[in-house]
DNA sequence: CGAAAACTTAAGCGTTGACTTAAGTGACGA
DNA sequence: TCGTCACTTAAGTCAACGCTTAAGTTTTCG
């Protein structure tokens, strides 16, 4: 398994992109072939199948190729990991916001 | 007021980067000056500038200068809006998940 | 078999990113 | 006042990105 960071790395740059999150829009609708995938896009079809590749190694989607056809489906295990990064950053610091809003009013009293 | 989607990009690309995540982390322990950040890292003190702007452009952190010391903060409004949209998507598509477990159980009755 | 469909690979091109070193700028402090 | 500190700006390098067109490959169907 990658390392923590690079894993982060690929995901936060996967989903720095307006085509790659339009793609992600796309498959919460459910899974789709590569060719469904690029026919609403204004990009060219090799240019969304880099996409994908990207998108599938930062882990957000899964394919699978029966065929001549790939299908493409989202999966958020990647997605959740990110989600959880942030959270835990967030909180950490409205705590510590909190800590000096009351450690301030305490202040205020003396 | 920036396009939300520009901001989501400049978002995602800023927390796509080891040293800027390091960055952050950094600034969860409390407020910290340019050469306070710069002093731990591998990277000259220009380099840190540099990212410093990419984290304040995409409003990630504050930063004030009095003489000629900047005193750099987190300021997690843009955090926020990135897990929304993420856990937006995830819930999303764990729903739809879902509906299609039960769909599947429904089947298996007949 | 042979053509068309659905990708996939390759090569190339212009842009952006992440550094670097060197050279500023403005604020302290002796 | 003058050197030092704390950035800040500039300029240049090298690799990574996002895209394109052109040329494969593998399936499928008439």
């Amino acid at each position: 398994m990658l390392n923590n960071e690079t894993q982060l790395d690929q995901m936060f740059h996967a989903l720095a992109d307006q085509n790659r999150r339009a793609l992600i829009e796309r498959l919460l609708a459910g899974p789709a072939s590569v060719s469904d995938l690029a026919a609403p896009m204004a990009i060219s079809l090799p240019a969304v199948h880099q996409h994908l590749a990207v998108l599938e190694g930062a882990g957000l989607i899964k394919s699978d190729k029966q065929g001549r056809v790939r299908t493409c489906t989202l999966d958020t295990a990647a997605l959740t990991q990110a989600e959880v990064w942030i959270s835990e950053r967030r909180k950490l610091w409205e705590s510590r916001l909190d800590a000096l809003g009351k450690f301030l009013k305490t202040k205020e009293k003396e």
